[in-house]
DNA sequence: GCTTCGGCTTGATCCACGTCAACCGGGAAT
DNA sequence: ATTCCCGGTTGACGTGGATCAAGCCGAAGC
């Protein structure tokens, strides 16, 4: 398939915003561990960068599969839907990390993926990306080992769902996004929810009520510090002390 | 990496069976799609077959990894465990399915995996399947539908494990099990558990007497007929009506 | 043959979480 | 400023599945 990216010029602000060359994300996304020369190959499958307005969706069940999707920037959640319309979400994804691997399988979505606030994505054309990673080794690895990470990150949830308690399972998630966010160079004890407590309650297998429930009761024992949205971590070691108890 | 399988000759049946172009399970497997010359190629990386008797392991957690399996015959399961003990049963695995692809991360396996009943694997060089899957266009397209495939199914268990009540769970888990019978040219109304109540439990986030209880009451229903590990299913359309109906 | 043991079934009771309902508070619309 | 509405909190109560406990059955060992 011929580069139909046009070459970067000198001046232009706008290029350079557009490739994973100069991304501050590059070293969480796709393009950890490329040289500048493999980056600068990758750039020209980045084609399209899209903004998703809060409450919009990137994809959804069933829309035919052609390019997976890295977050520039903002917050969604990926969920999958029942008959009777029952909701479970899979997952919240952040910058860096990718969307659209579940399409991979039958060439359509499986879930849907929802903003949870204005959002950027770059797509990465799926054939494109197959074949250049034909041709570098390292991004060949390193796009397997994101996929693989996926199915650990899978069973993870499914051991929180399948063997905790409530309070275990928040626990859990709370610890997760605040590594996450480390990750990110934001604050580990400090961060807004960009998710609603029934959303939260889907992905852990809980209800709204149970979910609030357990933020109270985690404020009452001094581990956060939480008034809607907004958390704060205490205590760490007391969210971790939560987790790994038997019933 | 040289090619270190020996040349067949006219009248070894043992290299015959040690091959995927001559495997019956090679439409479910990894050469799905694969011409004849392409498999011929993909022979080449099967190197090892081994033996795994009932209850042992084909690698633990924290081992470290360099090769995916492919299940020749024989059953197995997959699990995690938590620090204090608590198992979660991540798959159910048969004939010409996929272990290992969670070690690909990290390289090193994140789960454990067991055998049900005497078994027998192929082993497949990771390093070797990555660098023939940079030749051949569908064995590489082939081998992301098999990782995206399974993170597909991880989604449908965190919707069985999220949302659904046990009754709904053992009847999605028999039917699941049923129609995997039947893509193997089994019966799918009959057929024997080669896991215990508790790993089935485990799975789908219950007790074992809650299995139990599920399975007695299928059987009240007459959707079932069940004695110990020996399930038949009498009403295929009574178990589907038993899914997708809110609480 | 008898015994043992692991897996399974079934009953009685308990409890974590769901359900239902009331209320609160902040942001948006008018 | 008033109202509306959505998301969150909290309380009272109900229940599905966990827990505890007893007994059953079939395979394996002696």
């Amino acid at each position: 398939m011929p580069n139909t990216q046009p070459l970067n010029q000198d001046l232009s602000l706008t290029v350079i915003k557009t490739v994973c060359s100069t991304c501050n994300l590059r070293e969480l996304c796709l393009p950890f561990g490329l040289s500048l020369e493999e980056l600068e190959r990758l750039d020209d499958l980045i084609s399209t960068r899209r903004r998703i307005k809060r409450g919009d969706y990137l994809y959804r069940v069933g829309d035919s599969f052609d390019a997976i999707y890295a977050i520039r920037s903002g917050f969604f959640k990926t969920d999958v839907l029942l008959e009777d319309g029952r909701e479970q979400v899979t997952g919240f994804q952040m910058g860096g990390e990718l969307l659209g691997l579940d399409g991979i399988s039958t060439e359509h979505h499986t879930c849907n993926a929802i903003a949870l606030e204005d959002s950027e994505i770059c797509a990465i054309p799926f054939a494109r990306l197959e074949s250049l990673s034909r041709e570098i080794h390292t991004l060949q690895r390193h796009f397997h080992k994101v996929m693989s990470r996926e199915i650990v990150r899978d069973h993870g949830v499914m051991m929180l769902l399948g063997t905790m308690r409530a309070e275990e399972r928040l626990a859990a998630f709370l610890l997760n996004l605040s590594q996450r966010f480390t990750a990110r160079g934001f604050s580990h004890t400090e961060f807004y929810l960009r998710m609603t407590r029934e959303e939260i309650g889907s992905y852990l297998g809980l209800k709204l009520e149970t979910v609030s429930r357990a933020f109270s009761r985690f404020q009452e024992e001094g581990h956060i510090a939480v008034q809607q949205k907004h958390v704060r971590i205490l205590n760490v070691d007391g969210l971790k002390a939560l987790l790994n108890q038997r019933a």
